[in-house]
DNA sequence: CATGGTTCTGCCAATGATTCGCAAATTATA
DNA sequence: TATAATTTGCGAATCATTGGCAGAACCATG
């Protein structure tokens, strides 16, 4: 038990997901299968970014209107800058942290155990 | 035409999250005040809630489950310290951030106007 | 390439937080 | 108190997301 299959839906929404880099919601992956006249419903597309998410291979995030959307990722712990512009996902390193880490301990006597940092600006081609 | 009335309801919604340091949604707002006697409609918490935001009184993030929380914030540009175990939320001053910003123009080529952050942990009575 | 056990998919109904519409209640002002 | 503007409560509507389940797809084995 507990196999896992390589299944054409699966492979269609990662194909979708790897050619765009921008944060996707399901019903715009839901569309962008249609146009590629791929016949998958809306519950696997749903389904199938769950588990990318659960894998680590995809991250996600609520959009500002309460979506759910979600992006390939391909190195393990960073960060993303969100191009205002088009959408563009860059993964960003995260070196500077143990500043944060030390001033929390020091000056809140806060213990961190994880971090979230989301970026927004404008990509190199769109400025 | 676009006044702003102080009324009943409004104070007693900020007056729970003002006693509660910690991200509260809708529902546990609406539950606290039924606690507290106050006759104060589901509908109103939500739109006081957002009012609240709107004006940069409150915080909001979405929780695990994905419903919306709210926390009332007193400094300008900070960020938030969750913790774990009693969900207190600390204010994080943002000093270090110059650094992501150089590093984003310089390596990525990306121009950063904005960013959120948040960390996660135990406060210090809860170590 | 047939079989059989496991895993996935599609369909469609249910869920549940949030929003909307509107009449009645509240607030501010005079 | 009278008046106009704003807010509230209620219930219905919205809409992304989830759940149940029967049938299809997958894959190892003989
Ligand atoms: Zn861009
Ligand atoms: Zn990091
Ligand atoms: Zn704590
Ligand atoms: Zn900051």
């Amino acid at each position: 038990m507990c196999a896992e299959y390589a299944t054409r839906p699966r492979e269609q929404i990662a194909q979708i997901l790897r050619s765009e880099r921008r944060y996707l919601s399901a019903a715009e992956v839901f569309r962008a299968l249609q146009r590629a006249r791929a016949r998958v419903s809306l519950s696997t597309v749903y389904r199938t970014l769950d588990r990318l998410r659960a894998k680590g291979e995809a991250s996600s995030r609520i959009d500002e209107q309460g979506e759910a959307t979600y992006v390939i990722c391909t190195t393990s712990h960073h960060h993303h800058a969100i191009c205002r512009v088009c959408g563009h996902v860059e993964e960003v390193a995260c070196d500077p942290m143990e500043r944060f880490t030390e001033a929390l301990k020091a000056y809140h006597g806060f213990e961190l155990d994880a971090h979230a940092m989301e970026f927004f600006g404008r990509c190199a081609r769109c400025r």
